[in-house]
DNA sequence: TAATTCAGC
DNA sequence: CGCTGAATTAG
């Protein structure tokens, strides 16, 4: 590393020792006495987003105990601009592994400055979210606090009163960030021990350290929305709701707030005298289940359903979408979250780009609106029945693996499984029952939950549980297997070996116990999902690569990728992305993705 | 901040 | 019945 000015924090972390400021005296020339081969360290930026916002410095850590920051962009001291083409070796040298707290971030704020950041990511974040998935947060200040029993100082109230982090005095940013940095190594000598311990390492090494790369990929990428025809869209919802709530007006005999479901209780229940159906804690039900049936006596409950279904859409997605346009690229860039579902799934955020709307006119309308650029198209591959088809793989059913090794509409098979006829005989009714059982079962099927998912009494939903298990001896095998094991070793784990803690396996609370049985079923199914559609990415990603191709992975959810190609590359990416995603793990049943592609995200499917 | 509702897989 | 995130109201 080539030497300058360094601003180093104090040696022990809980220190109160006021840091030492090199600026007026350069601290002497370090030679290191071994070779760099790991490095920690922590960016701090304008804001959070490392698409919009800019660096403001950078903390490094080569060994616990001694971080230096580099201020760069700080408003006011001594700064050190040049910084990061000095760094930008380092940072690129793939032999150098790089430690850090949610290094994605790091790595798409350094692309910024066009660094690109190589080589093996030890991200702590990562690892204390694998060692426990259930935790709800897996910030440095937590994960510090857990293993290292680390108390930071309460830095983020001096920051909230702040603009930026640039208007942070640099001997202050330089306590906190390097601090983190010194945290970050710290706890990486830690947290990696104990995934081996825990036989997460492949799952860590393998999946999700190479996923980081991915992701960062695509939330650079981002994708094209038609704001113009968002604009449209949204003044006809605007008309359309205008006309939607004065009905409601003359409906109810007054005017009320539609959107309050408090307001609506009264409408509803008090002044037209209508059957509450189901309760909440804090009232009556005004949801969507009690408002169908309730459209069966009067007009009004149908009109507030709809009214919903198009504020909604209006709301969350016609009118949101335009304003997280990147001013820079003119493109949306999602965050997916790699640490923050329980069972191993990603999540998006700002926008949430996994559940855009897509049944319906208006699904269309809205899906319409995500665009390939010109000259490209979207390509749209998704798994067909992935749950059931793990859950054939992990239950070894033998009705189950049957069905999908002879391509068997699954649905229509259970459905004739359940009413004991001839499938040729299955009506679209019986097959809607059936596909709710299906769904059901992957999610830990109960009488109670079945009943409310078909709208009939539990006793008839029992019964075709019962007759489920009964087809399926392999599956009710499964499951219990599965709770047997999460009593015995207070976790389940997915084919790849992701483990989520089952704490509440043993409760002596009947509901509380159930529910943990429930996931416990869910989880190995639904993560293995994840597992498998998360190397479908990284296998894709790399030969993408490989073959010099231009086309650009851009969005995924859950059982879905979306690819953004130029047209002359279509035939060979569809071909790669279908071969990479039936092949990304050998099951004891088929792997199947529909693909196709057009102009934007409706015709692509 | 909690509760409710609803969009997706 | 499993897993999410966003918008809203209301305390």
């Amino acid at each position: 590393m080539e030497q300058f000015p360094l601003f180093k924090s104090g040696n022990e972390p809980k220190s109160e020792e006021p840091v030492s400021k090199t600026s007026s005296a350069p601290p002497p020339i370090v030679h290191p006495s071994s070779p760099l081969t790991e490095l920690s360290f922590d960016i701090e930026a304008t804001g959070k987003d490392p698409i919009s916002d800019m660096i403001i410095g950078i903390a490094l850590c080569r060994e616990e105990g001694k971080a230096y920051y580099v201020p760069i962009r700080h408003k006011h001291g001594a700064n050190i601009p040049d910084a990061l083409s000095i760094l930008k070796e380092t940072l690129e040298d793939g032999s150098i592994s790089k430690i850090g707290h949610n290094l994605k971030y790091d790595i798409l704020i350094l692309r910024q400055e066009g660094i690109h950041v190589k080589g093996r990511l030890y991200d702590t974040m990562l690892a204390a979210y694998l060692l426990n998935p259930n935790k709800p947060d897996h910030s440095l200040e937590n994960v510090g606090l857990e293993y290292l029993m680390h108390k930071k100082r309460p830095f983020t109230e001096v920051l909230g009163k702040l603009h930026s982090f640039a208007d942070v005095p640099i001997d202050e940013a330089t306590q906190y960030a390097a601090e983190d940095a010194a945290l970050a190594m710290e706890l990486k000598n830690i947290l990696f021990e104990k995934l081996k311990d825990e036989g997460l390492e492949d799952l860590y090494f393998d999946i999700e350290m190479p996923l980081i790369y991915v992701l960062a990929g695509m939330e650079e990428e981002g994708v094209r929305i038609n704001k113009e025809r968002l604009e449209e869209l949204s003044k006809e919802l605007e008309r359309e709701l205008g006309i939607i709530e004065s009905r409601i007006y003359a409906g109810a005999g007054e005017n009320f707030n539609i959107n309050s479901p408090k307001q609506l209780q009264k409408i509803l229940f008090e002044k037209l005298g209508l059957k509450p159906l189901k309760k909440t804690k804090t009232g009556y039900s005004t949801g969507m289940d009690v408002l169908e049936e309730l459209s069966k006596v009067h007009e009004l409950p149908m009109e507030i359903l709809n009214y919903r279904t198009f504020y909604k859409l209006k709301t969350t997605y016609v009118d949101a979408l335009p304003k997280l346009i990147d001013k820079k690229t003119g493109r949306v860039h999602t965050s997916f979250n790699q640490t923050v579902t329980a069972t191993g799934r990603l999540s998006s955020s700002e926008p949430n780009l996994q559940n855009i709307p897509v049944r319906g006119d208006w699904g269309t309308k809205v899906r319409e609106v995500f665009t390939a650029d010109e000259g490209c198209v979207l390509i749209s591959a998704d798994y067909s029945q992935i749950e059931l088809r793990i859950l054939a793989h992990m239950s070894n059913d033998e009705g189950l693996i049957d069905a999908f090794k002879k391509d068997i509409d699954i649905h229509s098979r259970t459905a004739s499984e359940l009413f004991g006829i001839e499938r040729e005989a299955v009506t679209d009714d019986m097959r809607r029952v059936a596909k709710t059982v299906n769904f059901g079962v992957v999610y830990g099927i109960s009488p109670f939950g079945l009943s409310e998912a078909l709208n009939i009494p539990p006793k008839e939903a029992s019964a075709f549980i019962e007759q489920y298990f009964d087809k399926h001896p392999g599956v009710k095998q499964y499951m219990e297997n599965t709770i047997k094991t999460a009593q015995q070793q207070g976790y389940v784990v997915t084919v790849m070996g992701r483990k989520r803690p089952t704490p509440e396996i043993n409760s002596h609370n009947a509901n509380i116990r159930q529910q943990a049985e429930r996931l416990a079923i869910n989880t190995p199914v639904q993560g293995t999902a994840a597992d498998l559609i998360k190397i479908a990415m990284i296998n894709i990603w790399n030969r993408l690569k490989e073959k010099n191709l231009k086309t650009k992975m851009v969005l995924q959810i859950h059982d879905e990728l979306l690819f953004e190609a130029p047209e002359n590359e279509i035939e060979p990416a569809r071909e790669l992305i279908k071969h990479e995603m039936e092949n990304a793990m050998t099951l004891s049943v088929p792997l199947r993705v529909d693909i196709g592609h057009g102009k934007n995200w409706s015709e692509a499917h």
